[in-house]
DNA sequence: CAATTACGGATAAAATTTATCTGCAATTAA
DNA sequence: TTAATTGCAGATAAATTTTATCCGTAATTG
Protein backbone atom coordinates (compact mmCIF):
# COMPACT_ATOMS: atom_id res chain seq x y z
CA UNK A 1 0.00 0.00 0.00
CA UNK A 2 1.74 2.84 -1.42
CA UNK A 3 0.94 6.28 -2.48
CA UNK A 4 3.23 8.53 -5.41
CA UNK A 5 4.75 11.62 -3.50
CA UNK A 6 3.87 13.25 -6.50
CA UNK A 7 0.19 13.71 -4.73
CA UNK A 8 1.63 15.31 -1.92
CA UNK A 9 3.23 18.08 -4.38
CA UNK A 10 -0.47 18.22 -5.88
CA UNK A 11 -2.48 18.79 -3.19
CA UNK A 12 -0.10 22.05 -1.68
CA UNK A 13 -0.06 22.70 -5.12
CA UNK A 14 -4.11 22.93 -4.80
CA UNK A 15 -3.83 24.41 -1.64
CA UNK A 16 -2.01 27.13 -3.21
CA UNK A 17 -4.38 27.74 -5.96
CA UNK A 18 -6.88 28.32 -3.38
CA UNK A 19 -5.35 31.46 -2.37
CA UNK A 20 -5.13 33.22 -6.02
CA UNK A 21 -7.38 36.02 -6.30
CA UNK A 22 -9.85 34.72 -9.16
CA UNK A 23 -8.18 36.24 -12.04
CA UNK A 24 -4.72 35.34 -11.67
CA UNK A 25 -2.60 32.13 -12.20
CA UNK A 26 0.38 30.68 -11.83
CA UNK A 27 2.94 29.22 -14.03
CA UNK A 28 4.25 25.98 -13.75
CA UNK A 29 7.68 27.41 -12.91
CA UNK A 30 6.57 29.87 -10.31
CA UNK A 31 4.62 26.84 -8.86
CA UNK A 32 7.43 24.62 -8.65
CA UNK A 33 9.52 26.89 -7.44
CA UNK A 34 7.05 27.84 -4.62
CA UNK A 35 7.16 23.97 -3.68
CA UNK A 36 10.66 23.43 -3.94
CA UNK A 37 9.87 20.35 -6.56
CA UNK A 38 11.53 19.55 -9.98
CA UNK A 39 9.22 21.60 -12.51
CA UNK A 40 9.53 18.85 -15.28
CA UNK A 41 7.88 16.38 -13.01
CA UNK A 42 5.33 18.02 -11.23
CA UNK A 43 4.44 19.18 -14.88
CA UNK A 44 2.93 15.53 -15.09
CA UNK A 45 0.92 15.97 -11.80
CA UNK A 46 -0.48 19.33 -13.29
CA UNK A 47 -1.42 17.96 -16.34
CA UNK A 48 -3.18 14.95 -14.56
CA UNK A 49 -5.16 17.53 -12.51
CA UNK A 50 -6.19 19.60 -15.68
CA UNK A 51 -7.39 16.40 -17.47
CA UNK A 52 -9.42 15.57 -14.38
CA UNK A 53 -11.20 19.13 -14.18
CA UNK A 54 -9.65 19.96 -10.97
CA UNK A 55 -7.57 22.88 -12.46
CA UNK A 56 -8.03 24.98 -15.49
CA UNK A 57 -4.61 25.78 -17.83
CA UNK A 58 -4.08 28.75 -19.67
CA UNK A 59 -1.13 28.78 -22.36
CA UNK A 60 0.46 31.62 -23.98
CA UNK A 61 2.19 34.61 -22.10
CA UNK A 62 0.87 35.40 -19.22
CA UNK A 63 -0.56 32.32 -18.51
CA UNK A 64 -0.81 29.03 -15.86
CA UNK A 65 -3.19 27.50 -13.88
CA UNK A 66 -5.17 28.54 -11.72
CA UNK A 67 -8.51 26.21 -9.96
CA UNK A 68 -11.26 25.25 -12.61
CA UNK A 69 -13.59 25.44 -9.79
CA UNK A 70 -14.91 26.54 -6.25
CA UNK A 71 -12.60 24.75 -3.28
CA UNK A 72 -15.38 23.79 -2.10
CA UNK A 73 -16.20 21.35 -4.62
CA UNK A 74 -12.75 19.64 -4.68
CA UNK A 75 -11.80 17.15 -2.40
CA UNK A 76 -8.50 15.70 -1.32
CA UNK A 77 -9.44 12.25 -2.82
CA UNK A 78 -10.25 14.05 -6.22
CA UNK A 79 -6.62 15.26 -6.25
CA UNK A 80 -5.37 11.43 -4.82
CA UNK A 81 -7.25 10.18 -8.23
CA UNK A 82 -6.46 12.32 -10.13
CA UNK A 83 -2.63 12.18 -9.68
CA UNK A 84 -2.36 8.00 -8.37
CA UNK A 85 -4.97 6.90 -10.08
CA UNK A 86 -8.42 4.75 -8.76
CA UNK A 87 -7.56 1.55 -9.65
CA UNK A 88 -7.75 -0.64 -6.15
CA UNK A 89 -4.75 -0.95 -4.09
CA UNK A 90 -5.53 -4.79 -3.45
CA UNK A 91 -5.40 -6.47 -6.65
CA UNK A 92 -6.87 -10.40 -6.58
CA UNK A 93 -5.94 -13.07 -9.23
CA UNK A 94 -8.16 -15.24 -8.60
CA UNK A 95 -5.97 -17.55 -6.65
CA UNK A 96 -9.32 -19.86 -5.68
CA UNK A 97 -9.18 -20.99 -8.87
CA UNK A 98 -5.45 -22.13 -8.51
CA UNK A 99 -4.19 -25.83 -7.32
CA UNK A 100 -5.78 -29.29 -7.07
CA UNK A 101 -8.97 -28.20 -5.31
CA UNK A 102 -9.52 -24.95 -7.36
CA UNK A 103 -12.82 -23.22 -8.28
CA UNK A 104 -13.97 -23.83 -11.58
CA UNK A 105 -14.43 -20.44 -13.32
CA UNK A 106 -18.64 -20.75 -13.59
CA UNK A 107 -18.27 -21.97 -9.99
CA UNK A 108 -17.03 -18.35 -8.62
CA UNK A 109 -20.40 -15.82 -8.97
CA UNK A 110 -19.35 -13.53 -5.75
CA UNK A 111 -16.14 -11.90 -5.45
CA UNK A 112 -13.88 -13.93 -2.74
CA UNK A 113 -14.83 -12.95 0.75
CA UNK A 114 -10.98 -11.80 0.79
CA UNK A 115 -11.19 -9.19 -2.21
CA UNK A 116 -14.46 -8.17 -0.82
CA UNK A 117 -12.96 -7.01 2.39
CA UNK A 118 -10.36 -5.00 0.94
CA UNK A 119 -12.58 -3.38 -1.34
CA UNK A 120 -14.58 -2.74 1.96
CA UNK A 121 -11.75 -1.25 3.61
CA UNK A 122 -10.67 1.08 0.50
CA UNK A 123 -14.18 2.62 0.51
CA UNK A 124 -14.14 3.62 4.02
CA UNK A 125 -10.07 5.14 2.96
CA UNK A 126 -11.72 6.47 0.03
CA UNK A 127 -14.76 8.13 1.73
CA UNK A 128 -12.75 9.77 4.48
CA UNK A 129 -10.35 11.47 2.01
CA UNK A 130 -13.67 12.65 -0.09
CA UNK A 131 -14.56 14.39 2.90
CA UNK A 132 -11.78 16.75 3.42
CA UNK A 133 -12.75 19.92 0.58
CA UNK A 134 -9.59 22.21 -0.11
CA UNK A 135 -10.70 25.06 2.26
CA UNK A 136 -10.71 23.05 5.28
CA UNK A 137 -7.51 22.03 3.92
CA UNK A 138 -6.35 24.92 3.71
CA UNK A 139 -7.59 26.56 6.59
CA UNK A 140 -5.92 23.88 8.73
CA UNK A 141 -2.47 24.19 6.86
CA UNK A 142 -2.52 27.65 7.74
CA UNK A 143 -2.62 26.84 11.78
CA UNK A 144 0.68 26.67 11.22
CA UNK A 145 1.88 29.78 9.41
CA UNK A 146 2.43 32.80 11.41
CA UNK A 147 1.34 35.85 10.51
CA UNK A 148 5.13 37.34 9.33
CA UNK A 149 4.43 34.37 7.10
CA UNK A 150 1.43 34.68 5.65
CA UNK A 151 2.28 38.48 4.64
CA UNK A 152 5.17 36.96 2.91
CA UNK A 153 3.44 34.58 0.85
CA UNK A 154 0.82 37.25 0.19
CA UNK A 155 3.68 39.47 -1.09
CA UNK A 156 5.13 36.38 -3.23
CA UNK A 157 2.14 35.47 -4.77
CA UNK A 158 1.31 39.26 -5.99
CA UNK A 159 4.86 39.16 -7.19
CA UNK A 160 4.68 36.12 -9.06
CA UNK A 161 1.46 35.46 -10.24
CA UNK A 162 0.29 36.72 -13.79
CA UNK A 163 -2.88 38.76 -13.51
CA UNK A 164 -5.36 38.62 -16.64
CA UNK A 165 -6.34 42.02 -17.65
CA UNK B 1 -1.78 3.20 -2.98
CA UNK B 2 -1.22 -0.76 -3.75
CA UNK B 3 -0.81 -3.84 -2.02
CA UNK B 4 1.99 -6.90 -2.55
CA UNK B 5 0.11 -9.55 -4.37
CA UNK B 6 1.93 -11.83 -1.19
CA UNK B 7 -1.38 -10.60 0.54
CA UNK B 8 -3.54 -12.34 -1.13
CA UNK B 9 -1.60 -15.95 -0.71
CA UNK B 10 -1.60 -15.61 2.68
CA UNK B 11 -4.28 -14.56 3.55
CA UNK B 12 -5.99 -17.65 1.55
CA UNK B 13 -3.60 -19.62 3.17
CA UNK B 14 -4.45 -18.76 6.40
CA UNK B 15 -7.94 -19.69 5.40
CA UNK B 16 -6.46 -23.00 4.45
CA UNK B 17 -4.84 -23.68 7.75
CA UNK B 18 -8.18 -22.78 9.82
CA UNK B 19 -9.67 -25.46 8.21
CA UNK B 20 -6.90 -27.98 9.99
CA UNK B 21 -7.35 -30.27 13.09
CA UNK B 22 -5.13 -29.32 16.05
CA UNK B 23 -3.02 -31.68 15.76
CA UNK B 24 -1.67 -31.35 11.73
CA UNK B 25 0.09 -28.84 9.66
CA UNK B 26 0.78 -28.38 6.41
CA UNK B 27 4.18 -28.18 4.67
CA UNK B 28 5.16 -25.20 2.70
CA UNK B 29 5.40 -27.28 -0.72
CA UNK B 30 2.11 -28.79 -0.05
CA UNK B 31 0.75 -25.19 0.80
CA UNK B 32 1.85 -23.65 -2.39
CA UNK B 33 0.51 -26.60 -4.39
CA UNK B 34 -2.45 -26.06 -2.96
CA UNK B 35 -2.72 -22.51 -3.22
CA UNK B 36 -1.02 -23.10 -6.83
CA UNK B 37 2.13 -20.29 -6.36
CA UNK B 38 5.53 -20.42 -6.41
CA UNK B 39 6.92 -22.31 -3.52
CA UNK B 40 9.97 -20.41 -2.89
CA UNK B 41 8.55 -16.73 -2.68
CA UNK B 42 5.59 -18.28 -0.71
CA UNK B 43 8.46 -19.29 1.34
CA UNK B 44 8.63 -15.53 2.34
CA UNK B 45 5.41 -14.83 2.80
CA UNK B 46 5.25 -17.59 5.32
CA UNK B 47 8.39 -16.77 6.88
CA UNK B 48 6.49 -13.37 7.63
CA UNK B 49 3.52 -14.66 9.17
CA UNK B 50 5.60 -16.84 11.38
CA UNK B 51 7.73 -14.09 12.97
CA UNK B 52 4.19 -11.75 13.25
CA UNK B 53 3.47 -14.88 15.30
CA UNK B 54 0.22 -15.56 12.91
CA UNK B 55 1.18 -19.19 12.26
CA UNK B 56 4.12 -21.79 14.00
CA UNK B 57 6.38 -23.34 11.93
CA UNK B 58 7.97 -26.58 12.67
CA UNK B 59 10.96 -27.61 11.23
CA UNK B 60 11.99 -31.61 10.40
CA UNK B 61 10.36 -34.68 9.27
CA UNK B 62 6.41 -34.32 9.45
CA UNK B 63 7.03 -30.71 10.13
CA UNK B 64 5.25 -27.81 8.23
CA UNK B 65 3.23 -25.28 9.40
CA UNK B 66 0.00 -24.30 11.67
CA UNK B 67 -1.78 -21.42 13.32
CA UNK B 68 -0.25 -20.05 16.04
CA UNK B 69 -3.61 -19.00 18.12
CA UNK B 70 -7.50 -18.85 17.27
CA UNK B 71 -8.86 -17.89 14.43
CA UNK B 72 -10.91 -15.27 16.40
CA UNK B 73 -7.76 -13.62 16.98
CA UNK B 74 -6.13 -13.03 13.77
CA UNK B 75 -7.91 -10.51 11.69
CA UNK B 76 -6.92 -9.70 7.91
CA UNK B 77 -5.24 -6.82 9.41
CA UNK B 78 -2.95 -8.81 10.69
CA UNK B 79 -1.97 -10.95 7.62
CA UNK B 80 -1.79 -7.54 5.63
CA UNK B 81 0.44 -5.87 8.15
CA UNK B 82 2.79 -9.00 8.47
CA UNK B 83 3.21 -9.80 4.78
CA UNK B 84 3.00 -5.93 3.61
CA UNK B 85 4.63 -4.21 6.20
CA UNK B 86 2.77 -1.55 7.87
CA UNK B 87 4.52 1.89 6.74
CA UNK B 88 1.53 4.33 6.49
CA UNK B 89 1.09 4.35 2.40
CA UNK B 90 1.17 8.29 2.32
CA UNK B 91 4.46 9.52 2.83
CA UNK B 92 4.89 13.45 3.83
CA UNK B 93 7.98 14.65 2.24
CA UNK B 94 7.43 17.90 4.58
CA UNK B 95 7.31 19.97 1.36
CA UNK B 96 5.76 22.70 3.42
CA UNK B 97 9.44 23.57 4.79
CA UNK B 98 10.24 24.13 0.81
CA UNK B 99 10.99 27.25 -1.15
CA UNK B 100 10.75 30.62 -1.15
CA UNK B 101 8.33 30.95 1.17
CA UNK B 102 8.76 27.50 3.65
CA UNK B 103 8.78 26.83 6.98
CA UNK B 104 11.45 26.95 9.18
CA UNK B 105 12.26 23.28 11.42
CA UNK B 106 10.84 24.98 15.08
CA UNK B 107 7.72 26.62 13.02
CA UNK B 108 5.92 22.85 12.29
CA UNK B 109 4.93 21.45 15.06
CA UNK B 110 1.40 20.15 14.13
CA UNK B 111 1.87 17.68 11.46
CA UNK B 112 0.69 18.81 8.06
CA UNK B 113 -2.96 18.64 7.68
CA UNK B 114 -2.98 17.11 4.70
CA UNK B 115 -0.78 14.57 6.07
CA UNK B 116 -3.33 13.90 9.04
CA UNK B 117 -6.34 13.49 6.62
CA UNK B 118 -4.18 10.87 5.27
CA UNK B 119 -3.05 8.58 8.41
CA UNK B 120 -7.43 9.34 9.12
CA UNK B 121 -8.10 7.55 5.89
CA UNK B 122 -5.29 4.93 6.60
CA UNK B 123 -7.34 4.42 9.96
CA UNK B 124 -10.21 3.86 8.57
CA UNK B 125 -8.77 1.64 6.28
CA UNK B 126 -7.12 -0.55 8.84
CA UNK B 127 -10.04 -0.43 11.34
CA UNK B 128 -11.96 -2.31 8.66
CA UNK B 129 -9.69 -4.82 8.03
CA UNK B 130 -8.91 -5.33 11.65
CA UNK B 131 -12.44 -5.59 12.35
CA UNK B 132 -12.27 -9.21 9.49
CA UNK B 133 -11.38 -12.28 11.27
CA UNK B 134 -10.40 -15.54 10.30
CA UNK B 135 -13.61 -17.43 11.00
CA UNK B 136 -15.59 -14.84 8.92
CA UNK B 137 -13.25 -14.98 5.81
CA UNK B 138 -13.38 -18.77 5.94
CA UNK B 139 -17.64 -18.97 6.31
CA UNK B 140 -17.56 -15.88 3.69
CA UNK B 141 -15.35 -18.44 1.26
CA UNK B 142 -17.09 -21.63 1.83
CA UNK B 143 -20.63 -19.59 0.74
CA UNK B 144 -19.13 -20.61 -3.41
CA UNK B 145 -17.86 -23.94 -2.67
CA UNK B 146 -19.68 -26.67 -3.50
CA UNK B 147 -20.33 -29.90 -1.25
CA UNK B 148 -18.61 -31.68 -3.40
CA UNK B 149 -15.84 -29.68 -3.55
CA UNK B 150 -15.63 -29.12 0.48
CA UNK B 151 -15.26 -33.02 0.38
CA UNK B 152 -12.62 -33.06 -2.04
CA UNK B 153 -10.47 -30.37 0.19
CA UNK B 154 -11.25 -32.37 3.25
CA UNK B 155 -10.11 -35.50 1.23
CA UNK B 156 -7.08 -33.52 -0.06
CA UNK B 157 -6.13 -32.34 3.53
CA UNK B 158 -6.40 -35.68 5.41
CA UNK B 159 -4.04 -37.25 2.49
CA UNK B 160 -1.44 -33.97 2.64
CA UNK B 161 -1.07 -33.04 5.88
CA UNK B 162 1.20 -33.95 8.24
CA UNK B 163 0.17 -35.05 12.06
CA UNK B 164 1.63 -35.27 14.80
CA UNK B 165 1.79 -38.49 16.74
C1' DC C 1 23.28 -40.39 12.23
C1' DA C 2 20.32 -39.59 8.07
C1' DA C 3 16.40 -37.60 6.16
C1' DT C 4 13.40 -33.86 6.19
C1' DT C 5 11.85 -29.22 6.52
C1' DA C 6 11.89 -24.28 7.82
C1' DC C 7 15.01 -20.08 8.23
C1' DG C 8 17.84 -16.28 6.67
C1' DG C 9 20.45 -13.86 3.60
C1' DA C 10 22.07 -13.08 -0.95
C1' DT C 11 20.94 -12.60 -5.54
C1' DA C 12 18.60 -11.85 -9.96
C1' DA C 13 14.74 -10.63 -12.98
C1' DA C 14 10.73 -7.85 -13.77
C1' DA C 15 7.77 -4.13 -13.02
C1' DT C 16 6.85 0.37 -11.35
C1' DT C 17 7.90 4.82 -9.91
C1' DT C 18 10.42 8.86 -10.51
C1' DA C 19 12.49 12.20 -13.36
C1' DT C 20 13.88 14.42 -17.63
C1' DC C 21 13.75 15.81 -22.38
C1' DT C 22 11.84 17.25 -26.85
C1' DG C 23 8.84 18.78 -30.37
C1' DC C 24 4.34 20.77 -30.83
C1' DA C 25 0.20 23.59 -30.00
C1' DA C 26 -1.94 27.50 -28.04
C1' DT C 27 -1.95 32.26 -26.47
C1' DT C 28 -0.60 36.94 -26.08
C1' DA C 29 1.53 41.25 -27.10
C1' DA C 30 4.19 44.07 -29.95
C1' DT D 1 2.20 38.69 -38.55
C1' DT D 2 5.89 37.70 -35.82
C1' DA D 3 8.19 36.56 -31.67
C1' DA D 4 8.08 35.23 -27.10
C1' DT D 5 5.92 32.56 -23.75
C1' DT D 6 3.72 28.67 -21.67
C1' DG D 7 1.27 24.23 -21.29
C1' DC D 8 0.60 19.37 -23.69
C1' DA D 9 1.79 14.78 -25.03
C1' DG D 10 4.71 11.18 -25.76
C1' DA D 11 9.25 9.13 -25.61
C1' DT D 12 13.01 8.06 -22.87
C1' DA D 13 16.11 7.13 -19.01
C1' DA D 14 17.35 6.44 -14.15
C1' DA D 15 16.15 4.80 -9.70
C1' DT D 16 13.56 2.09 -6.73
C1' DT D 17 10.47 -1.57 -5.46
C1' DT D 18 8.33 -5.76 -6.21
C1' DT D 19 8.61 -10.34 -7.50
C1' DA D 20 10.98 -14.57 -7.68
C1' DT D 21 14.72 -17.88 -6.94
C1' DC D 22 18.70 -20.05 -4.79
C1' DC D 23 21.68 -21.92 -1.25
C1' DG D 24 23.87 -22.88 3.07
C1' DT D 25 22.40 -23.45 7.87
C1' DA D 26 19.65 -24.84 11.81
C1' DA D 27 16.20 -27.58 13.83
C1' DT D 28 13.47 -31.79 14.30
C1' DT D 29 12.34 -36.60 13.87
C1' DG D 30 13.15 -41.43 14.05
S1 LIG E 1 -9.25 -15.36 -4.91
FE1 LIG E 1 -8.37 -13.36 -4.89
S2 LIG E 1 -8.71 -12.75 -2.85
FE2 LIG E 1 -9.59 -14.76 -2.86
S1 LIG F 1 4.22 18.88 4.11
FE1 LIG F 1 3.94 16.77 3.66
S2 LIG F 1 1.80 16.68 3.37
FE2 LIG F 1 2.08 18.80 3.81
Amino acid sequence: MKIGKGVEWAAHTCALLALLPANAALALDTLAEFIGVPSPYLAKQMQMLSRAGIVKAKRGVAGGYKLARLPETISLWDITGAVDGTTPSFRCTEVRKNGPCGASSDEVITPCKIAASFRNAEDKFRQELNSVKLPELVAGIALDVSDERKTRIKAWIEQNAAFSS
